[in-house]
DNA sequence: CATGAATGAGTTTTCATTCAT
DNA sequence: CATGAATGAAAACTCATTCAT
């Protein structure tokens, strides 16, 4: 005690305090989720791991839902922005496409690998929890109209099918990318990820490109 | 084969009247899970709803989750049959393919729809439960074989692109019928059954099928 | 048959066993409400108490309120009977009014003291529960109206102040009784008891009947 | 005196800002234990509404038990000040005793009224907490000596029964008063408030005075 | 004195499973 | 085989109270 204030002792101010404390819950039950899977983690067990008390738990969340809710929220930004970082119209006129699909396709897949637990976890909690659907709805639809437009500006540059149903191939493109990592995610396929990705971006690249266009 | 039999010593009913009981008690479940999701389904409230005592329930099923099972290889099954029903060799030298694989699509998106909130309580459990991942996987690997042997004939008569990767292509088609018909059963999606089909086709066709295949 | 047991309510003992093992409840109930009051006994000490697991409690009652409200009604029931087992019409036509009263009167502050530390209980949630209140309520409907209906007679007897508000009357009477006794069970009081039931057996006497009545 | 002191090691404030800060918390607490009852309403709450940290609640009052009793003391004594303000021996010799008694009975149960919900949880704690009880008795004890005097009185001015029994009579009124006053403020009573007053009043001067005396 | 984040003992409650009849 | 009452381990959640700042 007495004086060493003055030398650096970490004063937390009590906001810091919070998010810290906060977070040390979010990371403790991530990676726990990550092992045990939803149910087989409980509260007690986030708490102990995060070193703090079931009573702060319940401070910072209502219960085990809200806080893989929040935890959804996050890994949903951090993987749309990923995404569509490096697939913005300018890099529509870039001479070759398919290096741009296969780019999007894999950071897709990687990014889940990562956390390819919490993923599962995720989706699982997506499937039986209509907040959590709602939630997952959502945020496709953000992609969905991203990606929209991107399709659609290649429309208007007839390097698409000039019959392209614009929507749709949107939906189908997105769902299809999202559909296939989460297999990966899922241990629901085993087959080599290399090609899974080629394969892949062939189907999308041939699905939405006039083979005149790929053939120049 | 004979998977459920590894799982405990479960009397294999050898009297009519038996077969009957267990019958009851698969439909209950069927319903009641349909209804309410897996977890918030109990063994006592599926025995009511069969009109079978609790007693009754363990002496067919080791426990809720062996019921499961059960039920998950039961359709299994039936997508399986549904789906290569139309889906066979002789098939592949029609005219018109496209309507072929269009067929196969609405097919599988069809099957699921009629029990949507089955096979979302059983995708729940295949990404929890790891023998129902491996039964999943096992089940996926069958339908893939025999699409890799379509998909194999097609290319032998020039049909497909000739560099196509066969088995990726196989694992590709598969897995994207079964996601895409997996998303309408969650109720992550709301896109249109049938331009979604379409356009799944579409993808489906252009991926494997050369253009000028198509145009001739 | 029988399965509706998980779905809804609790159980309604068709067995005998049944019956006994709710009944234990209650018994081990009925002893701790009364020792150590209702919020310091818990669902799983009456439940050892009753030598029955807590599972089993759950079983037939839905928590511990609903436990009280059903020794609410048997006890309620009880009283009742008690007391107007011989406070009926034909009574009133006896040569002296007083015995009758005071009978009553102490009938009631004695059935009371049989059990107080369950009165006790009872009122403390009669107060801040509206359910419990709602059947108290009720409760004292049924003694009310009866009571009116004596007081009624004898008002038509004469026997009474001829200017007589008859359902004042029975109301202050009821209450009167009801609270005096329900001091004894508080221990708010500790004034004799037996001063208190001819004091309180004078009082109704006076308040009802006309002194040259009396002095007949 | 000083009864509060005895519990524990509380500040008494010294400072004016001290004496604001404790009023607050009063003040709040007797607004939400009138609007939620004792028990659900939590330490937190009260500090909250009473724009105050818990650690400030934890510098006034021990707990909430003790701060619920420091609010009894306090309705306490205005309840004894309203009801013998115009009751004392002087008043005895006008020349109407009835509408003494009248304002008496009716002064109290508006008192109550006012509070109702703080009546009922202090009643509540004087049910269940020993402590609440012995100050009940001891506020009880304060109003019947008073009462007892001034029926004494009457009773040598030959205005009553000659052989009324003066504690007896004591306690009764007291207990009667308090009671049908504290029914009302249960909400176990509908009957009209008006009747019931003149009722209780009869009741009470029927039982205390010689009818020759009130005919006279 | 004030603050409010943190604590954790203590309850309630559920439900898969057993087993005596 | 059938029954269904009984079981009890396990999980969620609350809130009075403390204490470092």
């Amino acid at each position: 005690m007495g004086g060493s204030q003055a030398l650096g002792t970490t004063a937390t101010p009590k906001q810091e305090r919070s998010k810290l404390t906060k977070e040390k819950i979010v990371q403790a039950a991530i990676t726990l989720f990550q092992e045990r899977g939803y149910e087989r983690t409980t509260s007690n067990e986030i708490a102990a791991a995060a070193g703090v008390s079931v009573g702060s738990f319940y401070v910072y969340f209502t219960d085990k839902r809200h806080l893989l809710l929040t935890i959804f929220d996050r890994v949903s930004d951090e993987l749309f922005k990923n995404i569509f970082h490096s697939l913005t119209p300018e890099h529509l006129f870039e001479p070759e496409l398919r290096p741009l699909i296969r780019q999007a396709v894999a950071q897709s897949i990687a990014d889940k690998q990562k956390r390819s637990g919490l993923h599962k976890v995720i989706y699982e909690l997506v499937l039986k929890d209509s907040e959590f659907a709602e939630r997952h709805k959502a945020a496709m639809q953000r992609g969905n109209t991203k990606l929209r437009e991107l399709i659609s500006l290649a429309k208007k540059a007839h390097l698409t099918y000039d019959d392209l149903d614009v929507d749709a191939a949107a939906f189908m493109v997105q769902r299809v990318v999202f559909d296939i990592s989460q297999d990966y995610v899922a241990g629901a396929v085993e087959f080599d990820m290399e090609r899974a990705i080629d394969s892949l971006t062939d189907m999308i690249d041939r699905y939405l490109y006039k083979p005149k266009v790929r053939q120049t």
